[in-house]
RNA sequence: GCGGGCGUGGUGGAACGGUAGACACAAGCGACUUAAAAUCGCUAGAGCCAAGCUCGUGCGGGUUCGACUCCCGCCGCCCGCACCA
């Protein structure tokens, strides 16, 4: 066997499996299946070490599902829509789709140099007419079914791009790309009505016993359910319509403790007002100006104004409040309206302390009198407090119980019902942009908005248009809109929204089912496939893309396109640690830092001392200098010396990149794919440390070299410790394969060493020693697939090492005979024997009582107490 | 503010309530070499320069024969949400 060279043998075992179809996903009814599946990526053009890491997770499992003998299915795709495309077109010229396209090109050739198990024939990129396509035949049916409306909308808009703008491309007020100030604009935009589930999208997160909790805590709150009191106030001095006012509250309890009212600035009726008074108007902008960033609601200060309106208390019509327009309270969630009860709420508080409200206490301390407020008294519900102003029994009581009892007060008063609301609103998915999936729907003088006809999908993209102009170029289109419509058959005018993006990976998943199918999916083979087993992705999409998901397949088993199983189509998620680096930064004259790549540094030590410094240079002799810190002085006045700022991900802004291709070039892709799977925890960070690949490299060198070794051994070496080796390689078979199972790649690699470095020092019969190495390449076969192949066929493993059963452990061979017990006394370990393993506690006793250190240790004190836990650990009291 | 998570050697990290620090990186020493690289071997939590002992998993308590692990209270860091009535 000659050297390791990852290049010659990586393309030539990757070449392999093509030609035997390895990877090819195959309905077989014989075999259990198992769809594991890595969050897609956007083709921004080049692939970065955190999709290498996905990637590897993803295609670890995938390959030790396959040894088990699961028909897998791993596929892969791109979420090609989005604005990016558009950017690039906008200040490179050209086309979109040639840059998606090309794009897709550069990354699938990056990607395959991986050697990922992945079925390429089912790839396919959201852009794709045929998949866009089905997309819209889905959007045309869950219209039929109501789940698809339009309303009027506020939205950000930026005047100068002419375009929507999300929340977080608005960055202090202005646009993120033309640095022009937003206005809120109202336009009539397409939801899908993904609140009709909130309530099943929250209680079905339960069953979700394979995701990580973290993911399911943030999920149910951005759902945020809430129980409360809905009731209508009646209003004296308000404009015509106006008699009642709706109002929310969580806390009804404290209903006798309001001393105001307020609404929002969007609340129908402050915009009544303001139609009719100037002063009103003028409050009103003041409340829509502030900043739409988290640091802007922080700061804003609580502002009100008194329209002079007043409503009467429901339990006490003599009793009126003041009714305040204020910037606090939020249109879209409950009625737009509240009371404020100031002494126990914090924002009610700090109105009315602005305002000269009262402050009426309604519940106090447990064993404190009443008293004036100095700061609001806000308790958990679940605290119990003393009712004062409580009317519905003035108890020591939790506010749970007391907002219970006041629901059911109310409601038996004919004041109000009880409600659940949610934070979670519809999902808003028109975007006024070129690439993204045209809306189907036309709209006609006649018969007003009507969905396209099935027959006339897809509703393609043109390809001739321009982005010299802002805007949309499908509003400017001189004939793509003209159409006629599909009830009265007039002329009539296509939709120019096109989809969020977020709805083209909402569904994705199903498609690879039947990825080339003339209708969404096709039954067998949803049937067959769903749900995903495995589905790892970022963090990052914990809430959106996954909460999208699954109200999507919620709808498409609604329309007929899932099956019931499939509604929630994750089976299991996993969410990996992001892949960090140093960041390297020295400054300019101006103090302005500058930040350098980690290949453009040279770090070494100096003493204790770790001194990077700018360029290849080597490493200076320590003899040579007296004195460090003048040295480090020196280099510094030079502008040489680098600050090194603690490992952060992986950024293009901050330098501290390591590209995938250069990794792979150097060492090879097993050496990245190790890398990245070993040290930390899949769901912690990873640092990449030019250290860590390069010992990674010399690793395999040394498992090549093994592997040579024991090629070259005669046929007839006897050798010696055949046994043991046989204990190391069952033991390790056993760990490996419980590591991958609960996703501990780092320790499934910490006991892939630990196995080389038992078969490098062991001398066994050459059949052993071959036997051992052969189980070794299987073990290594998941994360480093290349070199496990070369192994497996040098030592003449029949087939491809990748279709080869995954090993068993003999469970003869992982219990010891004897096994060395630790002997603890009041809990300090002393001493330690070794008995046979199934030596009766009471014998183990005798002969612990007996060692020689023990005794010693007792110095003839009596033992209290003694106890033996079976292969485990004695401990003697005294 | 609310919610979730984490704190172990110089570093990344192991450890069903049972020998803390597996495995690896970095480091040091040695062998081979004219030399270096590569390779191989050894050392390594801290302290008392050794056998051995003492102290050690953020801090303080508790439960237990026994606690990194469980409970209570602090401190620190990270992440998510955030004027949600």
């Amino acid at each position: 066997m000659s050297r390791y060279e990852p290049k010659t043998i990586e393309s030539k075992w990757q070449a392999a499996w093509d030609a035997a179809e390895t990877f090819k996903a195959r309905r077989d009814p014989a075999k259990p299946k198992y769809y594991v599946l890595e969050m897609f990526p956007y083709p921004s053009g080049r692939i970065h070490m955190g999709h290498v890491r996905n990637y590897t997770m993803g295609d670890v499992v995938a390959r030790y599902k396959a040894a088990q003998g699961f028909s897998v299915l791993h596929p892969m795709g791109w979420d090609a829509f989005g604005m990016p495309a558009e950017n690039a077109a906008m200040e490179r010229g050209g086309h979109p789709k040639e840059w998606t396209y090309g794009n897709i090109a550069d990354m699938r050739a990056q990607m395959k140099p991986l050697g990922l198990s992945i079925d390429w024939s089912r790839e396919f990129a959201t852009c794709d007419p045929e998949y866009y396509g089905q997309q819209q035949a889905m959007f045309i049916d869950m219209m039929a079914k109501g789940l698809v409306y339009r309303k009027n909308a506020v939205v950000n808009w930026d005047p100068v791009d002419m375009t929507v703008l999300a929340n977080e491309q608005v960055i202090d007020g202005k646009g993120w790309r033309s640095n022009a100030p937003v206005v809120r604009r109202e336009l009539t935009q397409w939801f899908f009505k993904i609140s009709d589930y909130s309530a099943e999208l929250l209680s079905a997160l339960d069953g979700l016993k394979d995701w990580p909790e973290k993911v399911r805590v943030m999920q149910a709150n951005w759902i945020g359910q809430s129980r409360g009191l809905q009731f209508a106030f009646t209003t004296t001095g308000a404009p015509e319509g106006f008699d009642r006012l709706e109002v929310y509250t969580t806390r009804p309890d404290t209903l006798l403790g309001a001393s105001f009212a307020a609404i929002a600035a969007d609340h129908p009726l402050a915009k009544h007002l303001e139609r009719h008074d100037p002063a009103v108007a003028e409050f009103t902008a003041e409340c829509r100006k502030g900043g739409t960033t988290a640091e802007a609601m922080e700061t804003a200060e609580k502002i009100g104004m008194d329209t002079g309106i007043r409503v009467l208390h429901p339990f006490d019509n003599s009793v009126e409040l003041p009714v305040y327009i204020a910037n606090f309270i939020l249109m879209d969630y409950g009625t737009g309206a509240i009371f404020g009860c100031p002494a126990h709420d914090a924002r009610d508080f700090e109105f009315a302390t602005k305002y000269g409200l009262p402050i009426p206490v309604v519940f106090v301390p447990e064993g404190a009198e009443e008293a004036d407020l100095d700061e609001p008294f806000v308790p958990m519900k679940s605290e119990r407090v003393q009712y004062i102003r409580g009317f519905a029994g003035n108890d020591l009581q939790t506010g749970e119980d007391a907002i219970a009892a006041a629901i059911a007060e109310c409601e038996s008063r004919g004041i109000g019902r009880g409600v659940t609301n949610y934070r979670l609103r519809d999902w808003g998915i028109s975007r006024q942009r070129y690439w993204g999936c045209p809306i189907p729907v036309i709209h006609c003088d006649a018969c007003g908005v009507v969905a396209e006809k099935k027959e006339n999908l897809p509703v393609r993209l043109p390809d001739d248009v321009s982005f010299d102009i802002p805007g949309n170029p499908l509003d400017r289109h001189p004939t793509w809109r003209q159409c006629t419509c599909p009830q009265c058959g007039a002329d009539a005018r296509r939709e120019t929204d096109t989809m969020d993006t977020f709805v083209d990976s909402s569904w994705y998943y199903a498609r690879f089912t039947a990825p080339h199918a003339t209708t969404p999916t096709i039954a067998e083979d949803a049937d067959y496939w769903m749900n995903v087993d495995q589905y790892i992705g970022g963090i990052e999409h914990a809430i959106l893309h996954l909460l999208y998901s699954r109200f999507f397949a919620r709808a498409m088993h609604a329309t007929g396109h899932l099956p019931a199983k499939a509604i929630e189509p994750f089976n299991a998620l996993f969410t990996q640690g992001m892949v960090t680096h140093e960041i390297y930064k020295t400054t300019d004259a101006a103090g302005r830092p500058i930040y350098h790549l980690p290949e453009d540094v040279t770090t070494f030590t100096v003493g204790d001392r770790r001194v990077t410094v700018l360029g290849d240079v080597a490493p200076p002799d320590p003899d040579m200098i007296p004195d460090i810190n003048a040295w480090m002085q020196g280099l510094n006045d030079e502008g040489a010396l680098v600050e090194v700022i603690p490992s952060a991900k992986m950024s293009k802004s901050k330098k501290n990149v390591v590209d995938p291709m250069n990794i792979i070039e150097a060492f090879g892709a097993d050496t990245a794919r190790w890398f990245v799977m070993s040290d930390s925890p899949p769901e912690r960070d990873v640092e990449w440390t030019a250290s860590g690949a390069e010992a990674t490299f010399k690793h395999l060198s040394r498992v090549w070299a093994l592997c040579s070794r024991i090629g070259d051994m005669p046929a007839d070496h006897a050798g010696e410790g055949d046994a043991e080796i046989a204990k190391a390689t069952a033991k390790a078979v056993d760990e490996i394969t419980r590591a991958i199972e609960t996703f501990a790649f780092n320790k499934a690699i910490a006991a892939l060493y630990g196995l080389t470095n038992t078969l490098a020092k062991a001398n066994g019969s050459t059949p052993a020693m071959k036997q051992a190495i052969r189980t070794l390449a299987q073990l290594m076969c998941p994360m480093t697939p290349h070199i496990a192949e070369s192994i497996w066929t040098y030592q003449g493993g029949a087939g491809l090492c990748a279709t080869a059963p995954w090993p068993k452990a003999d469970p003869a061979l992982l219990v010891d005979d004897t096994v060395t017990l630790p002997i603890q006394i009041n809990g300090k370990r002393r001493a330690e024997i070794s008995v046979p393993k199934d030596m009766p506690a009471s014998e183990v006793e005798k002969i612990a009582l007996a060692d020689e250190a023990v005794v010693k240790f007792l110095a003839g004190a009596p033992v209290k107490k003694i106890i033996v836990v079976p292969g485990r650990i004695i401990n003697v009291v005294i």
